[in-house]
DNA sequence: TATATTTAAGACAAAATAGTCTTAAATATT
DNA sequence: AATATTTAAGACTATTTTGTCTTAAATATA
């Protein structure tokens, strides 16, 4: 699996919280819903993107999350990397500690190559061109069939 | 990350297997020892490429495994698949079950062509390949930095 | 045939990830 | 000020992955 779960519900918050961008709160509890995501496991995703200032976030009545910035400023990078790190984009396809530097694996090259090629796929894609994507062409980011953009 | 533990191990093992063959079987307890993996660890792994005939094993005094076809004829991503399945190259990046048939996730083109580039990277480089470049450059495949090709 | 060696199979344990629940703290509204 | 709403924090449970151990089955060798 290349995102952890916890990755892959974080981008799917982000990408919906990008596509309501009037400067308003949403409250977890909606983006649970609307997401189909436990409110309390997507609670504790959302407190680590607001931990790194990718969100605000705002208690009590009208409360809840938004982007810190302009969708267009957030790559799909950075949600991925600050739920994930950046292990993905650093480490060895072998598992070989400090590859790359002195002693290489045999894979290091080519590995290089590809994890530069998702690499640059998810800085290039901002949350906004990925909302924008989704809502133009009524694409769904949940399994079930009646998720819709609003 | 993009592979499993299990599967790191099973290549790393390939690997080795590609670089010795002679026709005789090496021993897993030999492998573990090279490979600095767990005996009764690497030997589960090793089954399940037994098992998708990927290797040949035979038991009793000179038993082991070996490659049951030339390494050249094995690509990298016969070994992922055969253990981590091919979920990596088939699945959503966001998850959604059937994303790419009739509704597809936002992410969907981007990440069907960065799949892609990982497919094929696997594709086509081979286990001699590998263990070639790696024996000419004395490259390693485990952590330590004893390891030795035979 | 007896023995040592080796993989096969599966139970079991540990660690990491995923998910749930409770309580506290903050904030808007009345 | 009191209350309802909402995120924050952390304990707790469940599931998956990783790793260990024991026993059985197969095979070469003497």
């Amino acid at each position: 699996m290349l995102l952890s779960k916890s990755c892959v519900y974080g981008l799917r918050a982000s990408l919906f919280l990008a596509s309501t961008q009037n400067g308003e709160y949403i409250s977890i509890r909606t983006l649970s819903k609307k997401l189909d995501i436990s409110f309390h496991f997507l609670t504790k995703i959302l407190q680590q993107l607001t931990a790194v200032d990718l969100l605000e976030s705002l208690k009590g009545p009208n409360g809840g999350v938004r982007l810190s910035k302009p969708g267009k400023d957030i790559a799909l990078l950075d949600i991925v990397i600050a739920i994930d790190g950046d292990g993905l984009f650093q480490e060895c396809v072998l598992g070989l500690p400090g590859c790359g530097m002195e002693k290489p694996c045999p894979l290091h090259d080519i590995w290089a190559h590809t994890r530069g090629d998702i690499r640059e796929m998810l800085e290039v894609n901002t949350l906004v061109d990925m909302a924008e994507k989704g809502k133009a062409g009524n694409l769904r980011i949940t399994a079930n069939g009646k998720f819709e953009w609003t």
